[in-house]
DNA sequence: CTGAAAGCGCTTACAG
DNA sequence: CTGAAAGCGCTTACAG
């Protein structure tokens, strides 16, 4: 980079105003193909890159970035969305200068998504930022935001939709490979393998499937005839802390155990144990749940798969605002990194 | 927030020039101390934050930020130092627009780093970074630094120094312990340990201890009696990979083995390991390094340790950025997690 | 189709 | 000790 060219410095090349210049850049209509193309060609040669920062200073004042963020209502003592949530705000403070306003809508299932939605799109918005729990809403979602030229971006969780659309989230699938071989580890080709699926009624399963089928996918390939177990139990309707018939059964099995839980509910599972008297059981989960860093504290979890929601929600901000200032689509796709956490590093986190 | 306030807003409130609000602001002389003290009043009420974005848009055309960054020559066939470099230049990229200037300086031992340190405080520079092999001579640049005024910011290693200084690097004792929960996770109670330090002539050995520090610290925290053997070689005069009689005593024990190397060269172990036929070992090392990579992928190495360095780099600029324009130190000390990586999640680092 | 002016919020000379 | 003006690089009305 020599000396940084400027808007005005292009005027001054082409011979015309910078207003021209500016209707160029913009591609705005009201110039002449000759100056169009003339001035076209200067930008070429003196490599011009627009000066993002003074572009948002006029702006920032007069027509701030518009953002909707509808996510899962906070409600249950660990409120998991509380986090991307903190994220997102420390982004918007970030960003406070060159002018962004960020709304929250918040549902609770199906219905109250397709209503909060639909309000979302009759306000006058510049972009939204959304969790794809649901399979058809989110379609309905991304095809009226498209007639509205609003891009949407899906946090936390990817599902296959009708068009293609923007995603920042743990790649399940692999998150389940890593949870593999890391319970491998510890439990060795000899040990039983369990997978936990403690779910609840109101609460979305789209990852814990990919989870457990990543999980499945790393002894299917590495060691074929490791035998899985595959246990469900409804935590809502008070399951997962008695006396399981069937667990019973494999618990009195001798071997070396190894339990997945495709959730952040691990901190459950040593309850379990407890009731059924089995010891000799390694645990990897999901979440830096306190009750979940707590176990691991006790050595009752051996590994915790961070999915990083703080930096989904702040990276989901910044990416957007970036798209919708700089026209720049680039960080609107981000896998983010499996973080696997021990007792000995989960004080940084 | 209500309307943002600006300087013009306090100017009005107080019933002044908003020249003299900025020269409050900035703390400069020339205002009477009720004046002073009105604005000062009026700038609490009402909350007054400077925005940064319209400061820095007319700095950054009339002074830039300057910041000298002095680090180990990129050398061997791996320059570990590109990558850190390249944080760094990402950092410029994203700032350029705010007004900065890197300018790189590269020592390869004691003397040059000293002589470019006085080379670097020769120069007009706003910050320095630069990275603590040498102990003395990076306390004679901390105090030269000191007395111009210019904040220094080290990288990659932590060592004591006279005077209080800034770190943005991982704790490599933690990660020393991290090490040792993962190679006691696949090992367990009844196998061999070895610590390898694998050094080389001009290779600095700050962290490489501090992790050897730690991985016994964790054994001794948590398994009194377990044997841990201490081995260095000299990779530069050729060792590594020949027979060595000392290691061939050890094993011919049948006991299973984990060995830790505590730098990034832990791709030569499988060679090690063929040299002496020894199987039933478990590998832990540091740094994304190609080879170690591929070692990972064949698994021969279980876990690597990623020290982040290109995000160590990113984020000494944009912390150093952050301190030199709005006078916020707060992320110039950073404890870089210490990320743990297997085969199945290193693809996406 | 094109230009000239005012302004974003702050900073820097310069004038009094 | 204080104010008024010019300017950072770009954008937006408005005038022709």
């Amino acid at each position: 980079m020599n000396e940084l060219i400027g808007i005005k410095q292009i005027a001054k090349l082409a011979k015309v105003s910078i207003g021209t210049v500016d209707r160029v850049l913009h591609d705005r209509p009201g110039v002449s193909k000759t100056t169009r193309e003339k001035i076209l060609a200067i930008i070429k040669e003196t490599g011009y890159k627009k000066n993002a920062v003074a572009s948002r200073l006029n702006l920032a004042a007069r027509k701030k970035v518009k953002i909707a963020v509808l996510i899962p209502e906070a409600t249950s003592n660990w409120s998991y969305w509380e986090v991307p949530k903190k994220g997102i705000d420390d982004a918007v403070e970030e960003l406070s200068d060159l002018g962004i306003l960020v709304t929250y809508f918040y549902f609770t299932g199906p219905d109250s998504f397709e209503s909060q939605a639909k309000l979302v799109l009759e306000k006058d918005i510049d972009g939204i930022i959304t969790v794809p729990f649901f399979k058809e809403e989110s379609n309905c979602l991304l095809g009226n935001a498209k007639k509205n030229k609003v891009p949407v971006l899906f946090l936390d969780t990817e599902i296959q939709l009708d068009d293609p659309a923007y995603f920042i989230r743990q790649n399940s699938y692999d998150a389940g490979r890593v949870a593999g071989r890391l319970l491998h580890g510890l439990v060795g080709e000899e040990g039983l393998y369990f997978v936990f699926n403690i779910i609840t009624d109101r609460g979305m399963h789209v990852n814990n499937e990919q989870r457990e089928n990543g999980f499945r996918e790393f002894f299917k390939t590495n060691f074929k005839e490791t035998p899985i177990t595959i246990i469900t139990i409804n935590h809502s309707i008070g399951g997962a802390l008695g006396i399981n018939e069937e667990l019973e059964k494999w618990f009195k099995d001798k071997r070396p155990k190894g339990i997945f839980v495709t959730n952040a509910r691990s901190y459950l599972i040593p309850k379990i144990l407890e009731a059924h008297k089995v010891s000799n059981v390694s645990v990897v989960g999901f979440d830096l749940h306190k009750d979940n860093l707590e176990c691991l504290r006790n050595n009752e979890i051996h590994f915790l798969i961070n999915q990083k929601p703080e930096f989904q929600g702040y990276t989901a901000i910044k990416s957007m605002f970036k798209y919708l200032t700089e026209d720049d689509s680039s960080d609107l796709n981000i896998d983010i990194p499996v973080e696997i956490i021990v007792k000995e590093n989960c004080q940084a986190f």
